[in-house]
DNA sequence: TCGCGATATTTTGTATGCAAAATGCCCAAA
DNA sequence: TTTGGGCATTTTGCATACAAAATATCGCGA
């Protein structure tokens, strides 16, 4: 990771991100994507002060890209930035995540409470059963294994970035990705409970019945139980990252869950 | 406008920006401020390509501060980024407008909701009072002129971010900063219906009883109620704003209106 | 006249130099 | 020993130079 002329020819393709990939055509994009890595691995401590100069040290680029990329990634909530004094990695307290669940939550359930009142077309209904569709016949194949996890992850994904697309409401769609941004509030602990494969099945049928339950209501019209299951749907997803939160020990055996390092136990921000 | 020199050595201090003020102590925050003013002001025309050169001559800096100013307005979703040709000023249809106060009047109803689940010390509550009254006694002096119009869209600015501060609820509030930096989304049609007199009046009044209304749901911790009435507060804005934007003839009247020759018709975005 | 390709121009992306501001350090004085 | 001021260093902010990419322009040929 030293130097990033490599990573600019060849840009990392396993996140196969749902929006038009900000990555790494560009010198800018590479180190926006390096550093976004590093601090939801870990690699920078939580709370440091990270200077442009140091980092196009480190990475082995001018200062420019680096700078933009640091106001990018401000922008994006995962640094804050001193009045002259560049960046810092922000720390977040296990309560600013619940709330970007509720956040979420209410978000979503407001989606699905309007496109109930103004039901999708069939075509969109249909590629939406076919997501849950999907994701079921991932499970029956438990129990599952990392990219069984990822695999039904990206079903789960998919079922509700249809909603969101079927929806049309811009603003709507832009607080929520703005609010998913923060770590951990998408890549939540459904999908990161592999030491325990059974509760991991469990989460996930859990969650596909929910998602058929949600779609059922709005394509017959049930605003408030539209609403209602989808709050809860994200409910059941922020109190299972709150119990794997729980003990950080369980947290270290997942290095596939990016960003946990971020959180401070219970100090200030 | 054509120098930028004088803005940086003189910030503008006409607007209080309740955020610790992003503006001018540096170039780019000038900069910044400089083009949001001009694009709201429609001093840019909406939907027409902004270079960083042509920019930078304009203002008479180097092109780095434009730069980073233009990446900041395309976040705060003034500007779309073209792939590698620059941005353009956004164009908004009516409709993302009227989204964006449906998204404001869930988030702000989510709001109430917390904080009479939670009732917030008396202080604050007292704080909450003053606010509304402090309205109202605005509101006595009318009829109102531009002078006392701006008065009471602060005193109802000062109350929504008590509630804000109230929830202390981070991700919340920043969902709601994101979506309100759309343009019209707060400085709505209430305090800009000044060639209605009486209409304005009325509107203020109306507001600041519901206001009222709303505080004692939350300090009698009656969450659905505080819900559904900010909800509908803010949807009275809304169509409120709606109406105003029904002829663009009543818009081109106030210069106070900052944003609204963004709104193309019915076009594409 | 129209299409196509080569060249010229514009524009973005990146690197670097310079100045100002802020921080940290050191020494002197109380 | 502690405090305060001045100096050195670090670090950001800005400008500019250069390269690459994209677009626009022009001319040539069919």
């Amino acid at each position: 990771m030293s130097d990033l002329t490599s990573i600019v020819k060849a840009p990392q393709d396993d996140a196969p991100a749902h929006e038009p990939a900000p990555c790494a055509q560009t010198r800018q994009g590479a180190v926006t994507a390096a550093l976004r890595q590093m601090i939801l691995g870990g690699e920078i401590t939580a709370g440091s002060r990270i200077g442009e100069a140091e980092m196009a040290r480190r990475l082995g680029v001018s200062r420019t890209p680096v700078r933009l990329a640091l106001t990018a990634l401000e922008r994006e909530g995962l640094l804050t930035a001193l009045p002259r004094r560049g960046f810092r990695v922000r720390r977040f307290r296990l309560k600013d995540i619940l709330d970007a669940f509720d956040v979420r939550g209410t978000l979503e359930g407001m989606l699905c409470r309007l496109l109930a009142e103004d039901i999708p077309d069939t075509a969109r209904l249909d590629e939406l059963e076919q997501a849950i569709a999907d994701g079921e016949k991932i499970i029956a194949r438990m129990p599952p294994g990392i990219g069984q996890a990822r695999q039904w992850f990206a079903s789960n994904d998919r079922f509700h970035h249809l909603l969101l697309d079927a929806a049309a409401n811009r603003p709507l769609a832009e607080a929520l990705h703005a609010n998913n941004r923060l770590p951990l509030v998408v890549v939540g602990a459904v999908t990161c409970n592999l030491d325990q494969p059974e509760l991991a099945a469990e989460l996930m049928a859990a969650a596909n019945k929910e998602h058929r339950n949600i779609l059922d209501a709005v394509s017959r019209g049930q605003a408030g139980r539209a609403e209602a299951l989808m709050r809860e749907h994200v409910y059941q997803s922020r109190e299972s990252l709150r119990r794997l939160l729980g003990d950080p020990a369980r947290c270290r055996r997942h290095p596939g869950l990016p960003g946990w390092q971020l959180i401070s136990p219970e100090n200030e921000s």
